[in-house]
DNA sequence: GTCTATACGACGATAGAC
DNA sequence: GTCTATCGTCGTATAGAC
């Protein structure tokens, strides 16, 4: 965190920007940037319509905001997979790490997700260069262990975008999945169930395992 | 099709009804129900606000419509997998069928994505009902297959998730897709690839391949 | 720092002329 | 069957009282 950024504890603007960011993840993530109000959001925290806009000049820094809060944390998750591991090991982790992520920030997924879905407007830049960066390390990584026979010779970007599409599922299509297998929400023992058969098939599929 | 919905060709009447309809999928799949505006589907169109209004009553009908059109495409184009068949060529073909169904009807599975992401308010019936059905069907013929020893034993709800994950990335996820791997939009032989490489990743990950 | 009041545009929807 | 005009509501955003 910097000086810009104010922190949970300490003044009541402090506090109460939180609760409008913490607020606003929840509304955009289900509704996305335009359906969402802003008088849904103050409603959320318990304050004025006015008062938001207090805090943030508009509607538009306001997603900015969130949307700057929630890439932080994405790039501090994303593990650093090195070529010095072994595939399987790093890859195992990158796979329970992002199904973990998926449960315990499935708000901010959604978010993402709506982004991304609605044309990517306002994250552009950082597709276009933070994350194509960091993809295009991973998959040189990953062609490594290729070359050194450690693994199947499968697409590295692909297998990029299986991990993620696969393990993101559990949070975007969260109402699907929990409506089909009829239950209210997840458990701790379904999330670990479900990172291990990721990880069975993913792995094996890449002949990391068998 | 029935005699209560209009056809492509005949009647200006019908001819006008199925370009909104059209018109409704493109703006519904981009912004969801709340933030699309009769506006911008009259406009796509080339017709008015109020003459939309003339052919569907409101906009909830409307969007209940186009979701309807959906899921009977859905529907026609779950493939039916048996039993009787071999487990490396039933997933294969069902694989490749929803890699191509995220190919050509890109905008109405981003319209689904949407509908899901948001709680699924307007289909939660056909959620509970129709597609529980299916999976539990489909689980039934997998888990014969595990039995019989033909594949490894995987969670057959998961494998289906998987499936339905993987493939619809790539229509729901296009934008960051192909601004990672810094292409405009698709061609035909890399949707070949992607179908090749999830095959070969998912039959193998399952004992079917090697 | 928060609240009331309000401006003003866009929205969904309808009525009525043609 | 389509168009213009218009209604009431809700949206973002601001000004000013306290």
């Amino acid at each position: 965190m910097t000086e810009t950024e104010p922190q949970k504890s300490g003044t009541i603007r402090d506090r109460q920007y939180q609760a409008i960011i913490d607020a606003a993840i929840e509304e955009f993530s289900r509704h996305g940037f335009r359906a969402t109000s802003v008088q849904a959001i103050s409603d959320r925290v318990g304050t004025s319509k006015a008062n938001v806009h207090y805090y943030f000049k508009n509607k538009e820094t306001l997603y900015s905001k969130v949307l700057d809060h929630i890439v932080i944390l994405w790039n501090s998750s994303f593990d650093q997979i090195r070529a010095d591991e072994e595939p399987a090991v790093a890859l195992e982790r990158m796979i329970r790490a992002k199904v973990r992520l998926s449960y315990t920030h499935a708000s901010a997924s959604r978010l993402f997700a709506n982004e991304i879905l609605q044309g990517a407007v306002h994250l552009g830049n950082y597709l276009r260069h933070t994350q194509r960066q960091w993809v295009k390390n991973k998959v040189s990584i990953i062609q490594s262990w290729i070359d050194s026979g450690k693994m199947d010779p499968v697409d590295p970007a692909h297998l990029i975008f299986l991990i993620w599409s696969s393990t993101q599922h559990y949070a975007d299509f969260e109402t699907q999945v929990l409506t089909i297998l009829n239950r209210a929400e997840y458990e701790e023992e379904m999330i670990d169930a479900i990172a291990e058969f990721l990880c069975q098939v993913i792995l094996k599929g890449c002949g990391l395992r068998d």
